[in-house]
DNA sequence: ATTGAATGTGTATTAATTACATGAATTTTC
DNA sequence: GAAAATTCATGTAATTAATACACATTCAAT
């Protein structure tokens, strides 16, 4: 998942079992991912939980998550909890940070490494049958399991920030969206209201989108255009960005 | 360090020793924390490097880092680093990445968590006596030991990007210091040229400079007014900040 | 006193952001 | 099937921010 950089591999083997040696002097812990997985739906901005399996946290929610295995990095430990829970393989998924309060978990310490991850609630891979599993409105959490309230705070607020420099907001939608449901989720993202002409005049002006010539279909008005998002315009265009302000 | 959330702290005794059971039986790993030590001198940005203390990497540099001791925190282990090291306790640092790959301590599994700390190279306090410390120039990197190359990278990206949000920058500058050198700042770790007039014109439009009423000195040509950052007009302005683009 | 080098400031141009109003397409209502 | 309601689609003027650019001032060195 993540490039590597070959640690002297070649070096000679008594120099090896020496590190070896000294890495196995070092204090272990528990290290696991948990993962802050938003979808969008009904205009809200949702976050999928699971009821805790802890006893001490029963009926309280909590990320999906599990433990890192030995030999395993911590991306393709996030992914296979998106995999295993969601099915859903393609997904976008980023790390955000590391919490290791002493005290964040009841049985002992444990560090976690949280992810943020955004998918279509409406993905047909997506099958949410466990039904311990729910997706919940953002703005509506409480009385979560561990830090998992911290976790999802700090992972919205880095999705507020991340979604204003870079096109995460289009793997919560469908393929093809009308500019209307990207405004929206823009709206709930930010939590703000925005001007509908002058965002169609910004997003236009970005060049990113594709007027697929179809229209919205099952609305009960007027329907708006289709658009899809042009990621390889995108890649190409990479633009480097001065701006000092604060 | 960190705030933390109880966690269920009160909860009846066998509830929390089934969790402890559980906890137990998780795979465990050893932790560390890899400082990027920042300072800017001679119009260059810097970064503190120690020679690596791994026979299989002889000669080659490695960031400052220490393993993360049982009840500590990581943020307290980056900490611990950086007073141990540099003899400095009010310094800038902030968790950056945890870097995971298999392979990237020769001696085995080793997880890290990657900081990014910037200080003055000139602070008083700032003792670095141990001839086996030096600090090197940012971009003339090559041949380090571990993934540490890819570390400082990661690192000097997220510098790039925050310094142009948010008032990094002054942590590598004396208290006082005039708009040349804190242009010379920018331009260094931006590695961009930037115009005089419009950079003075944007940083004192942002009205946080306090203009201390004194000039350089030692310097041999027309000496130029020091400014002073004002941290406390600044943490309650906390601007809210809305502009997409990318 | 003259030269050199860096500081300090202002203005005109361009680009980006904001505020704001009307006509067109489609569904619902009567 | 005509009228009402709703949402889509678009343009322009005013403001604000970013950029490009030139000259007078201060101090040090000679």
């Amino acid at each position: 998942m993540k490039t590597s950089t070959p640690a002297a591999g070649s070096a000679a083997p008594h120099l090896i079992a020496d590190a070896v040696e000294l890495v196995h002097s070092y204090p272990q812990m528990p290290l696991t991912v948990d993962c802050v997985i938003f979808g969008f739906d009904e205009n809200k901005l949702k976050v999928l939980l699971i009821r805790s399996d802890l006893e001490v946290y029963k009926g309280k929610w909590s990320l999906l998550g599990d433990i890192v295995k030995q030999t395993e990095e911590l991306d393709d430990a996030a992914y296979r909890v998106l995999r295993e829970r969601t099915g859903m393989t393609d997904v976008y998924l980023k790390q955000v940070q590391a919490f290791s309060s002493l005290n964040r978990h009841p049985g002992g310490r444990v560090v976690t490494v949280a992810y943020c991850s955004l998918l279509n609630i409406r993905h047909h891979e997506l099958q949410i049958t466990d039904n311990e599993l729910h997706w919940q409105n953002v703005r509506s959490l409480k009385d979560m399991a561990f830090d998992h309230k911290e976790i999802i705070d700090a992972c919205y607020n880095w999705l507020q920030k991340r979604i204003q420099e870079h096109p995460l907001g289009f793997n919560l939608l469908p393929e093809k969206f009308s500019l209307r449901e990207l405004q929206n989720l823009y709206e709930a993202i930010l939590n703000v209201e925005l001007d509908r002409r002058n965002f169609r005049k910004k997003f236009f002006s970005m060049d990113f989108l594709i007027d697929t010539g179809e229209l919205e279909e099952d609305v009960n008005h007027r329907p708006g255009k289709l658009y899809q998002f042009n990621f390889e315009k995108y890649e190409k265009s990479k633009r480097k960005w001065i701006g000092i302000d604060f």
